[in-house]
DNA sequence: CAGATAGTTTTGTCCAGGACAAAATAGGGG
DNA sequence: CCCCTATTTTGTCCTGGACAAAACTATCTG
């Protein structure tokens, strides 16, 4: 029944846990295991965290989500966890901020925690670029650039959930104000029930709603048996999942195939994300999308080979 | 490393917590002490707990927000569980649907997971009584009416999920296409960093911006050091809060007072929602919004007494 | 040399049962 | 009736052992 910091900044092992999302036995084993972390006790034997163990965890828990293995990284020094960032850097897609707004100055808006500011800019990027151009010629590279100014200490948890919640925000309200021509496809968006992140899926929400398509999101989490479901009583004609880097493949790959079996062939399945990996594109039926930027592309495929009569969507 | 349900529809303890949303630790605790749940075991000793198990838990758990004790709850039968079940219907804030679109219309819409005859619902409701109308006249009674069913068992955990995600969409569409006209005062909304529903928050944003006032959402989670930043650099006027009803008080209580005296005395606090106690407004410089179609009086009042130069804002 | 297969190591999660502090309740004045 | 102090209830933490799933490596086969 303890909660939080007590006022010296020491944190309890189970505000380690939210704030790190490792659960309790994971940090107890890697302290048995490795020696780190390894934490002080209050007078009741009690683990009590310093900040500067849960910023490392942090670190650690998103390298591992880029794959890395636990063993090199907690046996790892201050110095060798630095040259593994370095390495890290770039990594994601390098998509460049190519001219519009720059992506600097949105940082700078973050770190002041300033709303008006950050809406001004993705205004002015809709004004310069179009819907389709703010998500991605900014967001996403954004996206990128945020998550690398985190791990190298730059921006704070807080910032990041700032940001999130503002590009929600102003995506929603953009894709509000589209009045929607209802051509096909019908699109279904959604994630699996251990996929948390809603950015993604809103992102290919608006590339889809910006060319004409019908999309229906149901929000993240969904079990499959729902999915199933909604797709049936919605019509859908595509199956929109995504995928956060943190998501195992292995899981993925079951749960798209266990979702390609019960659901009927005429209804394709795109999934997208930075976990979406290559390997689901075997499957049958299954398309990955591998930048947010080929959406158009794709769903222009899509017409051609389904709706073979009417002319090709001129893409803007 | 067992992740979820296997064949058979029974789950792993992690599953149940995922679930459920109580610790594993907690659910082993009961079954010692209470004997209730008393799941199976797989072939090596690790528990299997039957949907059933799961279902009451999720019950016991939604009580338990309500105020009642866990002894009470774990060592109640089936028959007693439903008695209480009873006594708690219609506890719930009164708030009838008053001839506007029906509740239960709703309701079948999101039994179907039907996105489009949600959104006209919402849509004919907008018409008819407008954004403030749609909101306290629709949106809070659907709130206390899908938890009821929920608890009777009559809509499941991912209804209630699409629900809130369909809402959230609509109202952020409908406020983004309000041209804000930025009057005073500016108001900050967020929730403390141990609550994670963002919805009353949306409601109150709604109710704000329809009176002309400036909002600046920061979304769910946000640590007291960053509430104040943030209400510093916007220069907020309030201060918004929302708890929902599992939200302890004794938390809300020592949270609000931290950011009371963290705050300059010119900046006011609001607390709203299910969670938000009486007791909160015994704090100087704090008001505690009863019901979510008080919010223009409240403002009212606020314009009536730091901008007493000009007239009243006519309500509506 | 790609790709499947079997063996090995790494790693996360589970268990038991004891301990204890925070929260809730009950009891007792003022 | 409200505030302060016992008592009970209740959630969380601890240790250290165990084990199965996942990841990696080596080997074999077409």
């Amino acid at each position: 029944m303890k909660h939080d910091a007590n006022g010296s900044g020491r944190m309890t092992i189970s505000a380690v846990e939210r704030e790190t999302g490792l659960p309790k036995d994971t940090l107890r084993v890697w302290e048995r295991r490795y020696g780190f972390p390894q934490p002080a006790r209050d007078e009741s034997g009690e683990r009590l965290y310093t900040p500067e163990d849960v910023n490392r965890l942090r670190l650690i828990r998103r390298l591992l989500d880029q794959g890395w293995r636990p063993g090199k990284l907690l046996a790892a020094s201050e110095a060798e966890l630095q040259r593994i960032v370095e390495a890290e850097r770039g990594t994601g897609v390098p998509v460049a901020p190519d001219g519009g707004v720059p992506t600097d100055d949105v940082l700078a808006a973050i770190r002041r925690h300033d709303v008006p500011a950050l809406r001004d800019l993705f205004q002015r990027s809709l004004l310069e670029r179009g819907l389709q151009g703010l998500v991605s010629g900014l967001v996403a590279p954004l996206n990128v650039v945020i998550g690398e100014a985190w791990i190298r200490g730059e921006l704070g948890v807080p910032e990041e959930h700032f940001y999130t919640e503002q590009v929600q925000s102003f995506l929603r309200g953009a894709l509000a104000s589209y009045t929607r021509p209802a051509t096909p496809p019908r699109v279904l968006l959604t994630t699996l029930p251990e996929e948390e992140h809603g950015l993604g899926l809103l992102m290919v929400e608006v590339m889809l709603a910006s060319e004409g398509a019908q999309c229906c999101s149901l929000g993240p989490r969904m079990p499959l048996t729902d999915i199933r479901a909604s797709a049936l009583t919605s019509a859908a004609d595509i199956v929109a999942l995504s995928f956060s880097a943190a998501y195992p493949l292995r899981q993925a790959l079951a749960g798209v195939r266990t979702l390609r079996e019960s659901l009927p062939d005429t209804v394709d399945i795109w999934v997208g994300g930075a976990g979406a990996h290559e390997r689901l594109a075997s499957i049958p039926g299954v398309s990955v999308i591998g930048a947010i930027r080929s959406v158009p592309d794709t769903l222009a495929e899509w017409r051609a080979a389904r709706l073979p009569d009417s002319p090709t969507t001129p893409l803007n």
